[in-house]
This record gives C-alpha cells, sequence and structure tokens, in this order.
DNA sequence: TTTAATTCGGATATTTTTGTCCGATTTAAA
DNA sequence: TTTAAATCGGACAAAAATATCCGAATTAAA
C-alpha cells in the first residue's frame, strides 16, 4: 500500500505529534530507535516532512523535531503520505492508466472506486492528534 | 497499490479471458501488445499465473495462453493479485507491522481495517467473467 | 571560545523491482 | 522430416527503492 519510506514518515509523525503534546522535542535517534527504523534513511524521510512544512526542525545541540501543538489536529495522514508517495494511491489508476476516469473507465474503474475513495476520506479526516490520543491512551502501539 | 507486475497480470487475465469467451487462444506477442507492456516482463508474468492454474499455456506452433470458459466464474481478481504480489496489499498491517491484530492494535490499525477488510471482499467477489464481460459490453475499456 | 550534539545534504552502496536476451523445448503445419 | 512459431527458464541489465557514510552548518552548553 505504502512505500517503507511512507511507513517511517507516518510513525515517526505520530511518535513527534505524542512527545509534542508533552513539549518535548526529539532528535533522530531517539525517533529511529522508537521506530525501529535505520538512522540514516529515517533522516531523509524527517527532512521530507519537514520541507513540506508537517514537521518542525531545530538544528545544533538540544535540537531535534517537533510539531506545533496548535497544528496536530490540522495534519491529516494524507498530508505525510502526499508528501513522501505522491497522490496515486488514492487518486490514481488501479491499473496505472493515465487517461481512466468515470466517462473512460478501465476495466477495474468500478471496482477501485469505492475503495479509492474511502481510503482518501479516511486518510484526509484522520488527524495526528487523533492517532497520538489513542497512544496516549494506550489503544495502539508504535513501538513492538 | 499494485506492483507493475500485477497490474500486467490483472490486463493481461482479462485480455486471455475476453478472447477465450470467444474460443481464441492469444499468444505473448498480442497480449503484451494489447495491453503496452514489455514482451519479456509480460511472459515472466504469464508463466506466474500459468504455474499458480489461473491461466493455461500451450506450448508450440499455434500455442498461447487460455483460460477454459468454466473458469471464467471462478478466478477471482484475489487470484490474480495473491499469485504476483501476495496478500499484503489486503491482509497485512498499514504501517507493516508482523505482530499488529485486533487485540494489539498499531497507530492506524482502526483506521484501516475497514479499508482493508472492503478491499478484500472487493477482490475476492470480483472474477474474470464479470470483467470481461464489463469489456465486452463496451461499459470499460483495457486498451487505450 | 571551544566542544559536543544535532540537522542538512551530497555521494555512494545495496537490494528489489522492472526489463532484456537468448538458447532449449514443444508442437502444428508445410 | 523439416521448419517456423510458440512457451519455458536461466542469466543478465537497468532503474528504482532502500540504506549507509561523511563532511558542512548550526547551536546550546561547558
Amino acid at each position: 500500500m505504502f512505500s517503507k519510506a511512507c511507513q517511517y514518515g507516518i510513525k515517526a509523525a505520530i511518535f513527534i505529534a505524542v512527545n509534542s503534546q508533552e513539549n518535548r522535542r526529539v532528535n533522530l535517534k531517539v525517533i529511529a530507535k522508537e521506530i525501529s527504523s535505520p538512522v540514516a534513511f529515517t533522516a531523509k524521510v524527517l527532512q521530507i516532512l519537514t520541507k513540506n512544512g508537517i514537521i518542525d526542525s531545530v538544528k545544533g545541540a538540544a535540537g531535534g523535531f517537533e510539531i506545533k501543538n496548535d497544528q496536530l489536529d490540522k495534519i491529516m495522514l494524507s498530508d505525510i503520505v502526499t508528501s513522501i508517495d505522491g497522490d496515486t494511491v488514492y487518486r490514481s489508476c488501479g491499473l496505472g492508466y493515465g487517461n481512466c476516469s468515470e466517462i473512460t473507465p478501465c476495466a477495474v474503474h468500478f471496482q477501485f472506486k469505492h475503495i479509492r475513495e474511502e481510503l482518501k476520506v479516511m486518510l484526509e479526516t484522520t488527524s495526528l492528534l487523533d492517532l497520538s490520543n489513542n497512544i496516549n491512551d494506550e489503544l495502539t502501539f508504535l513501538k513492538r
């Protein structure tokens, strides 16, 4: 469904969100350890998220990554996915046709239409706040 | 969502299905041309489908690929997808955790659960007959 | 002011996916 | 029986994704 880079990005963003709620800035090493991802590769992913304004980075000693608390409910899963993987997963044709549409539908268009739309809605309505609240309430996990 | 190999596999299977309904056997070159795919790579994909019993191959001159007509309603999209990409798209965790489940759900488990289930049902209930009928009725296209 | 901790960014390496090539085998038809 | 058309399968090549390395820039704290 999503690339590894994207999975790391989602996990990292949630971890940063959870910590930002407690006003804790977290650095690359801590993030990578928490989400069991390769450090240097995770750095690349975090750079993408930073450039796209999804997370904030602070250079230097005591630096790291954080998200402004008033942004947590505005950052959606779709923002993260789009930054890293683009929007093809939930927008483009299931068979990869560039010209597949409602008027000229490919062989699986009507089967995928509904699922794509549900995925889109889900990604666009699930915020980092929702996800980090679930972690805080111990309804879900991030590290295993 | 699916690998290119899988997209080629789905397209090829539908094309073979459409032709099998008319009792026409089609060969690799014709298939690859129809679905605009690289010939040799498509050969590999067709071999996978053949080994998995989804399509039948006939060697030698006048050989090619076909599907028995009484099988068309029994071959589901899920059979093709599983053969080529495996079942991770519609079975495994959205974040890639091996131990994510209903009792120990990952951070996005409940968001993805519904979509994964819908995708699974769709793939398991859409047959090659359904898809080739739509092509025959010109409700959908395969080649563009 | 120096040091250590940190992100940034470019280069490189490895692995996986995608794609190509070609000889072996099979088989219908000339 | 020969030939041509086809699949099969192994080796190889290219591209993309994943992962690593390292020096530069930044900055808090000693």
